[in-house]
DNA sequence: CTAACGTTTGTCCATCCGGTCAAAAATTTG
DNA sequence: CAAATTTTTGACCGGATGGACAAACGTTAG
């Protein structure tokens, strides 16, 4: 549609992969206003114009990061199966969610910044790809719960509410250490998180008699 | 300790607050940096160098917003009180919580931007003011389980769980909006959050038999 | 009324930033 | 090797932006 064809040669393959790398620790700590190209080709290891050689202009590196992004960060969400345990399936998301937090917190962060700002690039992915996605998922949780398999509430907010309890230790990671300290915001922080997740979402805080 | 008395004008009690709340609506969408003097100028209705006069640096109006802020902010989590049933006094926590998101989403916003970014401005209160609060208040959450009164589990990932599930809904609306499409997505979703943070807090996803 | 004080504005400045350009340097190709 | 092509760089440009300043304007108290 757009490029028709976009051969490169190698060193040209290599270098936008270490501008875009670059670009991701920037973008995702400054947002795209705060994030200069200076800033870029510097964490890239590059002169400003040696960059613009590869990116025309700053607005296609972010556009080419959102891209693959979105890809990669909607894969947990498709691999929900009607095929297997419901509640298995919903324990195996959430930990895939917390775990891409846990292995991915910039390009959870760049996400964020895009949608703290209203999504002015993204948008349509938003009504379009992710929407229908989430439909589409939202039909098989409505599924299991006629079935009486999970209990009956409303599969979009659940959704939601995987998405924002597992990106929180992702984007508001700062905050989170803060909270705990040293001792337990370390590297086990997340381990405990995976434990409360699991026990939230299954049964929830009314105590077991 | 900083402002030894700042005797003010009324007019300049006045231009301040004008100041102030439209600061709130361009920090909030742009951030920080994003954020220009003129477009601030312009929301308050008066030209830049008269916004100047009243704030000396664009730093000092972000500075006193987030001050205003993390007051009011915890003010919620401030309420929570040993005396009283425990669940009810989650409850009602998980209730405020969501009420601000929906009555302030420009605020919850600002402190979303600020932690994203790494908190540069407001670390300090984050490891002391904050991390003390919620120190106090897991230690009444602890009591509540030692009892028996609620499930046991972790009590500050159960406060991160109702801070992440309810800012979600101001911080991550338009993509919440986009997932519900118009029909959904309207008034009432605040309401079907509601519902269903309620449910999935106290009893989770596990059927009722 | 008038002096003192508070408020507003137009103008200006230095810096930053996204992006261009031509020429030099390096690499690939014949 | 030499020509053709790709890559890199230094210098530069125009516009945006944070902020300074003095002069003009408005308000208030004696």
């Amino acid at each position: 549609m757009d490029a028709p064809a976009p051969r490169r040669t190698r060193i040209q393959r290599e270098k936008r992969e270490v501008i875009l790398e670059a670009a991701l620790d920037v973008f995702s700590t400054h947002g795209f206003r705060g994030a200069t190209i200076d800033q870029i080709a510097e964490a890239a290891g590059m002169s400003k114009p040696n960059l613009l050689y590869y990116f025309r202009r700053k607005e296609d590196i972010h556009t080419t990061l959102m891209q693959r992004l979105l890809d990669t960060w909607l894969a947990p969400l498709r691999e929900i199966d009607d095929v297997g345990d419901p509640l298995t399936e919903l324990r195996g998301y959430i930990r895939r969610k917390l775990e891409m937090a846990r292995d991915f917190p910039r390009e959870s962060r760049l996400f964020a910044n895009e949608i703290l700002q209203g999504a002015p690039r993204i948008m349509p992915m938003l009504e379009g790809e992710l929407k229908s996605l989430v439909d589409e998922k939202a039909e098989i949780i409505k599924g299991w719960m006629r079935a009486g398999k999970i209990a009956t509430t409303d599969p979009r907010h659940l959704i939601f509410s995987i998405w924002a309890t597992t990106q929180h230790y992702a984007d508001f990671d700062v905050q989170v250490r803060a909270v705990l300290g040293p001792d337990r915001g370390g590297e086990g922080r997340f381990e405990d998180a995976a434990r409360f997740l699991e026990q939230l979402f299954l049964s929830g805080l009314v105590p077991r008699r």
